[in-house]
DNA sequence: TAGATATGTCAATATAACTGACCCAAAATA
DNA sequence: TATTTTGGGTCAGTTATATTGACATATCTA
């Protein structure tokens, strides 16, 4: 390894406990609307990916979250039950189910995403555009190593 | 809000599916050298913070970890049974317990680190010291929001 | 038609967290 | 010094989220 000034151990350790609040931080700014639909955060990242990828599969899901289907089970008969999810047989191939938000599933990432949304943008709205950029890559790159 | 062409909504939902998958990705590394030794990732957690913060107190970790005592508690005395953790009572505050890895503890922290440092370095051998100075910086600000 | 794929489900278990109720010893303070 | 606060420990029960393993069903593909 290159002996890069700005790659000794220490930092790598320090990006590594950031990385924990980061998640933690912010995934927890929503857990009392959550609550409030007796939802917990499978099921908020389930709704997440279900609002970013709409008309998703179940298989997709399950690459996305990289749970078991029968976990993912359980968080999506949540969601249907409440009436936040719905869920339609694929044109195509009609094995696969394509699930989609309903209106109250979408009201509810509303909320969320609310939540969430201040946390980001306060983090973000002083920076320069350039600061956004490489925040965004480094994030990438650290996913797909 | 200012609309930033670069902070649209869009843009916050991906910085937030992003922190998922590099905090679960980061955190997944060194599993299975955690098995080896019979211990999950609450118990790596508390090893990183120990290594970290060498004679941190309980309120200390859980005031980093943000769990209960009850949780905490359960995790040191799985440390403590596997001898990879010692613990001292305060020299000035007798009441405190001043928390360190032993021999066995810092070899276990080296082997997870190895694995987790993989991936940071990877990702951030090729970027220049600019893109990982604004990384930590956002990072940083997302975390004290 | 045979096999692969996409999904659903039952049952048991593991991990990590929680709430709530107490306890003790030591430090801080009135 | 007497009282209160703080730091920590622990018992008991519960919840949330995930796991493994086994099977079932429908549909697509070769």
């Amino acid at each position: 390894m290159r002996n890069l000034l700005y790659l000794k151990d220490d930092q790598i350790k320090d990006f590594i406990e950031q990385i924990f609040y980061a998640y933690r931080e912010t995934y927890s700014d929503p857990k009392k609307i959550l609550k409030k639909y007796s939802f917990g955060t499978a099921h908020h990242r389930a709704i997440h990916l279900i609002e970013r990828y709409e008309g998703i599969t179940i298989s997709g899901l399950l690459n996305k979250l990289k749970i078991t289907k029968q976990s993912l089970n359980r968080v999506l008969r949540d969601l249907i039950k409440n009436k936040a999810v719905l869920i339609k047989k694929g044109d195509i191939d009609s094995r696969q189910r394509r699930i989609y938000l309903n209106e109250k599933g979408k009201k509810l990432f509303d909320e969320i995403f609310f939540e969430q949304k201040k946390r980001i943008y306060n983090a973000l709205k002083n920076s320069d555009s350039d600061s956004v950029i490489k925040f965004k890559n480094v994030l990438g790159r650290i996913i797909n190593e």
